[in-house]
DNA sequence: ACAAAAGTGTTCGAAGTACACCCATGT
DNA sequence: ACATGGGTGTACTTCGAACACTTTTGT
């Protein structure tokens, strides 16, 4: 038993709630489960759940095993299929109706070859795709619009930096692939001569690796890339300074 | 009375602490304080406090109130004289040995003339300006090291953006005093004569604005500058996409 | 043959880096 | 007068945007 204890104070209930992004036919998609309980019952809301915490002092689950745990329940997808990260705490008081919770929401970028199998969580209602793009936010329950609309900002910020880009193609990509994860989170084309050296530069610098094979694609066949695994740097890469991947 | 009710889970308890930021003499500090009671007792932490929860299911206060309402019993400093932020949700289990804690940490620039008359707060035992340079982040209560090593991080990747720079300069400065921010952020030193180009686009983009006096600093005098008020922004401002100041 | 997509080259401007240099002032 | 820091100019480079252009495939 601990030498001290924590001061008896009100406690609000924590959840954790997951932002999981795909691609779905080329647009921007996010994983909505259909509330059918009150309070918010019909309407679309994130996927979460309570974390869990041990009836001891030290009991319970990480954040972050919380967020993967939710992923699993409610995809089927393990935390190494995915890019999981921390968005950032949510706590207004009354943003819950039936008391005072705080919420961590995490973000969960699945590759869309990943993304086909997932339906039908266990623990969840009814979850769905729903493209960013026809999202209505207000409609959303709880404060969960105002959460997704945080999260779309720091992704569209990040995903230049091209660790969340390579998290949204399958593993072996085409350049165009990987140019139609940026269009689709930022909303607007991109010159495709313009991101090919963007491309050659992220070979450059060790991110990326060029496969043998090419992939057929209705006219004339693509060069497919790979995600280089970490350690394979090149030497232009150690004489950079490292471009952090940095939350979502 | 809501009309469902919360599912009658443990609940962690919550607290908000506060990576406070200033200048020292130059050198980028963090305020922090000894604490006097265990666990850790004679360690460094981070202030902060436990988040207020109303008895009722509505009651209580936001993180940000609850981080500016800390910030404010340990500094004396209001939230409108400071740049406030949140960092994240920290909540490894055995974190703290008295119990489950979920901290939400919470950073706060302050301007080097504002942070003089910061000392001994009501809450804190004794809280001190350390050094980041200095400071052995392992010898810190509880996870703190960790909480600070990723605001550090944060800190040095968005203090190019400006908006964080012009958090920790008096509200009229000089070029020199604004390149000392990012020098002591990010550890080395830069050219003044590139800065000084950085200034101008800043002037030209709306950023900042110079005043009409100079300032007498021992040899040369100096042009000054101020933050410009939100909403005179310059024709090219408008132009460009809008740089959006992001979390700390 | 032709359309569509893959892929290359060119030009321009914005902005970072390095460095030479002039200017104004307090001692 | 002169050292010190304030301030300007110049050359080089990187990188994004725009766009003309060639190459390779399927139909």
């Amino acid at each position: 038993m601990p030498y001290a204890f924590l001061p008896d104070v009100a406690r609000p209930a924590v959840t954790v709630d997951m932002l999981v992004f795909t691609l779905v036919d080329g647009a921007l998609s996010l994983l909505l489960i259909e509330r059918g309980l009150p309070p918010f019952r019909g309407r679309l809301a994130l996927p979460g759940g309570f974390l869990h915490v041990g009836a001891g002092g030290r009991g319970g689950e990480a954040l972050d095993d919380a967020a993967a745990r939710e992923l699993l329940e409610e995809t089927g997808l393990g935390r190494e299929q995915v890019t999981l990260g921390q968005l950032g705490a949510f706590g207004r008081p009354g943003r819950d109706p039936r008391g005072r919770t705080i919420t961590v929401a995490y973000y969960a970028l699945v590759r869309p070859d990943a993304a086909r199998g997932v339906r039908a969580g266990s623990d969840a209602a009814c979850a769905r795709w729903a493209k960013v793009a026809d999202l209505d936010l207000d409609a959303l329950a709880f404060d969960h619009g105002g959460i997704v609309a945080e999260a779309l900002v720091s992704l569209r910020r990040d995903v230049d930096r091209a660790g969340a880009a390579l998290a949204l193609v399958p593993a072996t990509f085409t350049a165009r692939e990987l140019r139609e994860v940026h269009e689709a989170v930022h909303g607007h084309r991109l010159d495709a001569a313009n991101f090919d050296r963007r491309l050659r530069r992220l070979i450059d610098d060790g991110l990326i690796e060029p496969t043998a094979e090419t992939r057929a694609t209705g006219r004339r066949p693509a060069r497919q890339f790979r995600a280089a695994q970490r350690g394979a740097r090149s030497a232009s890469t150690a004489a950079r300074p490292s471009s952090h991947v940095g939350r979502i």
